[in-house]
DNA sequence: AATCCGGGGAG
DNA sequence: CTCCCAGGATT
């Protein structure tokens, strides 16, 4: 087939295509699931020193784990993957199964993620249908209806399982992806003169290329206001843990609180925790944008004489605190300030 | 079906 | 700025 062979000369040499062990896989379809390639490559050849098996996986302290994710963003990923590596080691003898359903039952494994494993790795015909497929294929076939829709979904999986070569259908996976990357990219800007579907593609044909595909747009961010309280004693920092089931759930931050404050209220704001302020020192103001929320932070410098027990703080050192895992990246700026 | 969940790079 | 990335879980 025409796509199979433009791949085979096309492929970009990746760290997990050059053994495409199960457990390489996975490693690599959770981390690339809404990453980019470029992004992914240095944090798999990290994890892949670290924790090079399903065992060393399971058993991994929490802190190394998230250390090693930090910057990934999307954190739960990390979590499932820990919490599947158990299963996997309990239920299957720490090989992954190599069925689409039982893959589909692990944490952090859904229909794309099970497809490619069962493809790339197991050899079994199930479609992979990520954000590239639904690009190349909707063009290709000239499906104008919004890509977001679950019917629309299936609709193109089943395109796909009927054109896939049953002797090869990881290779054949990876081949859509890598067209969507290579050359059926985004923002209407493909590379049609390249395609080895340039003569059978309808959006190409009909001049429809920056109609499709089609997306809903998205909703604009709310933005929220918070005060950063950077609280030093001596050598020590105020830090907190964030609650579980949210933004950044259970990641270490400076104490902080909604609005934005002015010095005379940091003052006020330290009298309520019992802390005796030594000095209050503006840090400026830091702006960090998530996928759906906006943080607009002030951050102070808040100096006081002890380091008293306040509930849910914890006293770190500076050094602590390099080696904390994941301290948002959203309190970098902050955190950067106090370590200079 | 909608919403939440991160961060970064390209245009 | 906007869009999108080898998506999944939850409601």
């Amino acid at each position: 087939m025409q796509l199979v062979a433009w791949y085979k000369n096309n492929a970009r040499r990746l760290p997990w295509r050059d053994d495409p062990a199960p457990y390489k896989t996975w490693i690599s379809e959770i981390m690339l699931q809404q990453t980019k390639v470029d992004t992914v490559i240095p944090y798999f050849k990290r994890f892949m020193d670290e924790l090079p098996d399903v065992d060393s996986l399971a058993s991994v302290d929490q802190d190394r784990l998230f250390k090693l994710w930090e910057g990934l963003g999307y954190y739960t990923r990390c979590k499932n993957l820990k919490k599947a590596a158990q299963i996997v080691m309990q239920r299957y003898g720490g090989e992954l199964p190599d069925d689409y359903a039982s893959l589909l039952s692990l944490p952090g494994i859904g229909p794309y993620t099970a497809g490619a494993v069962a493809s790339i790795s197991f050899g079994l015909p199930t479609p992979a249908i990520d954000g590239n497929v639904l690009r190349v294929i909707s063009r290709r076939y000239g499906i104008k209806e919004n890509i977001g829709k679950i019917a629309v979904k299936r609709k193109i999986e089943s395109l796909v399982l009927d054109m896939m070569p049953k002797n090869e259908p990881g290779t054949f996976n990876q081949s859509l992806m890598e067209l969507g990357a290579q050359v059926c990219i985004p923002n209407g800007k493909p590379l049609c003169q390249a395609c080895p579907w340039e003569s059978s593609c309808i959006s190409y044909k009909n001049g429809w290329i920056d109609e499709i595909p089609y997306k809903d747009k998205k909703k604009p961010r709310r933005t929220e206001a918070k005060t950063i309280l950077v609280v030093v004693s001596n050598n020590l920092v105020a830090i907190q843990q964030r609650i579980e089931g949210g933004l950044l759930s259970g990641m270490w931050e400076f104490p902080n609180t909604e609005g934005k404050m002015e010095d005379g209220q940091v003052q006020e704001w330290g009298g309520k925790n019992s802390l005796h302020t030594v000095s209050v020192v503006p840090m400026g103001e830091a702006k960090h944008l998530f996928s759906h929320v906006e943080w607009h932070m002030i951050g102070y410098l808040v100096e006081v004489n002890d380091p008293v027990h306040v509930p849910g703080w914890q006293w770190a050192t500076l050094e602590d605190l390099e080696h904390r895992f994941a301290l948002p990246s959203a309190l970098d700026h902050y955190k950067s300030m106090i370590l200079k």
